[in-house]
DNA sequence: TAAATTCCTGCATAAAAACGCAGAAACCGG
DNA sequence: CCGGTTTCTGCGTTTTTATGCAGGAATTTA
């Protein structure tokens, strides 16, 4: 086998499976494993792949996980973030939790929209105090350090407190089995709050998160109203979800 | 699985759960705890994780940081801070107020302080958050927008609740005739509720302040026990105050 | 304060890479 | 077709890298 072909044949077989392993590879095209190193280093040289120990990785593996502005996913938030807004009216009291989907909805809220939020999440409401029209409530307690959220039994007693239009719960994990679950106990207790003193329960969650699970159980779906992810709401994933009576956006 | 990948997974579990756990992740991966800590190491060094004990956190839910410039008289806040911070000891509860040089003092506490800080400052808040040994209690309720602050009345009821060792107070405003005054009728409110929880009372001003006033009072000289200046004890200005009873730092 | 995790350091091992070399193959101008 | 040259390939040897393991230190938790 010519030294081209058996370079075609490598990069294809990157560009197909994102890896390959050397030692694989000379076992395919049966050389020695030195020759299929020069030839990852060339096509390594001209940047077609990745050399690392042990094989090569396709281009498009590495580059892509980060984004310039630090936020994961920003994209596909933004979009969850626009339905979410749709969803609040003026006048409208609005819970809201913590996490970087949170974020993102504060950030695109419109200058013009007059509502008040409630939040113990000290990022979002920084967020919230930049807006102009917005009232802002903050939850008060001892601070989680970690997730920089408001919690305790102080902070849960106002939340019961408070009987809001909307809650918006920024979702690290969903699944049929298990419903809305997270790892940190804290802030389950508190999330579990905000839900009970809400008319409707939001969750959004980027499409990633759909069909996972975490150690903690915030809720079982039945609790939840509303579905918000990046996907169109007729997508596959999201069908069981619609079945099972969320409303899906 | 070769290493990049391992990392590259590492890195997505981390951007899609803001957290990830060493011991998790070596029953995932199916590695020794070893190659995990040598993994999140790495990727801590390249500034992808931020590595904590026991695991990693997402860079971008970490830095939520207040512009710390233009700090105006930068130099003697950090002078006042420093004569603060001498007050505070281990285990003490400290109330502040907001105001930059709070903000100053709240920066240049020490790491190895234990103690915990109450307020309602959202800009305090950040800085204490940052701190490692510091408990933090935040204080609830509406935002002023202006001062960054929290106010209204449950602010003060919760206020009124704490017993605390300490109140540092920045000072917008100090004169003989009138004590301490400001021009915020909320945030007056507050302060005069700080100011009766503490067992002690400091007042942190630059000298441009002494011998100034505001509109709204918030206590007279008599119920101040520490004035800090940046000015050194002896300065002529600050005779007066001694006379009146209060120690000047 | 005691117990349990988690971390770090150095070491051992195995896998992979680099290096030098030599034989084989290809190329090439007569 | 033929020396001479260049390129390619495989094989040992040496180096480097990756990983796990053992212990003791440090940190967290109860």
């Amino acid at each position: 086998m010519l030294k081209k072909e058996r370079q075609a044949y490598i990069l294809h077989q990157v560009n197909l499976h994102n890896k390959v392993l050397s030692s694989s590879l000379c076992i395919d095209i049966n050389v020695s494993e030195d020759t299929i190193r020069r030839d990852l280093q060339e096509l390594a040289e001209e940047g077609k792949v990745i050399k690392v120990h042990g094989g090569a990785l396709s281009h498009s593996f590495n580059d892509v996980h980060f984004p310039s502005n630090g936020v994961y996913s920003q994209h596909q938030k933004k979009t969850i973030a626009q339905k979410a807004i749709s969803l609040i009216d003026n006048g409208m009291f609005v819970l809201t939790s913590g996490g970087t989907t949170i974020l993102e909805m504060a950030r695109s809220l419109p200058p013009q929209l007059k509502a008040t939020f409630i939040s113990g999440s000290i990022p979002a409401i920084l967020e919230y105090m930049h807006h102009p029209n917005i009232d802002v409530i903050l939850v008060g307690d001892r601070i989680s350090k970690n997730s920089k959220i408001t919690v305790g039994t102080e902070a849960i007693a106002k939340i019961r407190q408070v009987k809001a239009d909307i809650c918006f719960l920024g979702t690290n994990a969903i699944d049929l089995q298990h419903g809305i679950t997270d790892n940190d106990w804290e802030v389950v207790q508190l999330k579990k709050a905000m839900m009970e003193s809400s008319q409707k329960v939001v969750c959004l969650a980027i499409a990633e998160k759909v069909n996972t699970f975490q150690p903690i159980q915030i809720a079982a779906l039945e609790k939840i109203d509303i579905l918000i992810t990046e996907l169109p709401p007729d997508d596959p994933i999201l069908k069981p979800y619609a079945e099972a009576g969320i409303k899906v956006l």
